[in-house]
DNA sequence: CTTATTGAAACGAACGTAAGTTATTTTCTT
DNA sequence: AAGAAAATAACTTACGTTCGTTTCAATAAG
């Protein structure tokens, strides 16, 4: 697994929901419905990432997020529904961030600064504090399909990013013309989501990552 | 997900466990513990290639091959037997493949056919009728650690494989001398391995993924 | 008092697993 | 060569556990 890289990078981010630890120094009690469900799924996502969807019990998230099964059950009517929201935040985060790191002034209008800013914010995502996102990536498939299908719009939104991003660097001849962007999106955006499957080696940082991508790219 | 390949590709290649559809016609009973045992398996890793590890039964692997919960556990001991030589003899099969494969007069000496035959093998397994192979690669994260433990030297075995294939082509001067061999194998199998996570889209041949790879890993 | 939130307990269903039984094949004896 | 004995292969049934889920009483806030 590859160091977590000094967030902010390329264009500023925090993690989505940055809540603090739990620990309850007095005892802030109620009014929390909103901060009990983010603890929820940020849990959730937490054990998703690591084990993947049907290994993770309901018991095990409220458990990570400081509560009792029944309780949980007051803010999600189901498993089904909790993994739900965790795809979809999870998600939509992503796309999010790209599009916000890319609308950074900072980042250079070449379309090589462009697309290294957007996979660096992409592997951010993926090596961040928050799970979410990497949550979204790794158990997509093991979710049941009635889940998966409501997220297609999402995902395809983030597809079409990164197909204008791929024209505009194939026109301008960072990219092989001779390569198909339908081809190289999917394989990319697989090297690097893969990278949250490997083990060990935590010597090889996102930076490095990211460099050795954005050079295979480059015709 | 890709169009299957014509297997056979590169160098010839049948599936591991080649037997036929089980309909049974008049009633073939019994004499077949080797081939119970083997069905067990395909069963399993076709369960898993799709599923993942926890979602899958006994009952559904049992009902897969034919048999029922009680039969299976007497040829294995336990989920995690089926599991274990699965994802044994699915990398040890992979990785017997590639070595053939590249052991084949028929495969150019120089470095670009060289590696194009190790990838297009490496696919042909991923999508063979066999699942082993594509069980293995997708379910690894997914196991107790006492299961993935063990089949570590066999992955290690495998990654050699790689590092000498990349060796030479760096020393040839076909992969960019600047790029670190231990981030671009990685990058390179997460690439390949995602395409199972691919979903529609099967209007991309594995062909054409081949060819993508290579040439976006050629200097 | 009313409403919002929680925790304890328990439900039925489905899980991995095991034991015991039946059916087929092989081996051994004569 | 025939038939009994042993071994093998598969099925039936069910145990104990754990899952997702529900119920409901207790507690805190407005």
């Amino acid at each position: 697994m590859p160091r977590i890289a000094p967030i902010n990078a390329c264009a500023g981010r925090e993690p989505h929901g940055a809540r603090g630890v739990k620990v309850a120094v007095p005892k802030p009690k109620f009014k929390q419905t909103r901060d009990t469900r983010e603890a929820v799924l940020s849990a959730a996502a937490k054990n998703f990432r690591e084990k993947g969807y049907a290994a993770v019990t309901l018991r095990e998230i409220a458990k990570t997020a400081g509560l009792t099964t029944g309780s949980l059950y007051y803010h999600f009517k189901s498993k089904e529904d909790v993994v739900r929201e965790v795809l979809d935040q999870g998600h939509i985060f992503i796309r999010l961030a790209v599009e916000k790191a890319l609308a950074d002034p900072r980042v250079g209008t070449d379309d090589r600064s462009r697309i290294r800013c957007a996979i660096k914010t992409h592997m951010a995502c993926l090596f961040g504090d928050d799970s979410l996102s990497a949550a979204n990536i790794r158990i997509f498939s093991q979710v049941p399909a009635q889940v998966k299908y409501p997220t297609l719009a999402s995902r395809h939104a983030y597809e079409a990013l990164w197909r204008s991003l791929f024209q505009d660097a194939k026109a301008s001849g960072f990219l092989d013309p001779n390569l198909d962007i339908e081809v190289m999106i999917p394989l990319m955006l697989g090297a690097v989501n893969w990278t949250l499957e490997w083990s060990g080696s935590d010597d090889v940082s996102v930076d490095a990552i990211v460099d050795h991508v954005v050079t295979m790219l480059e015709a």
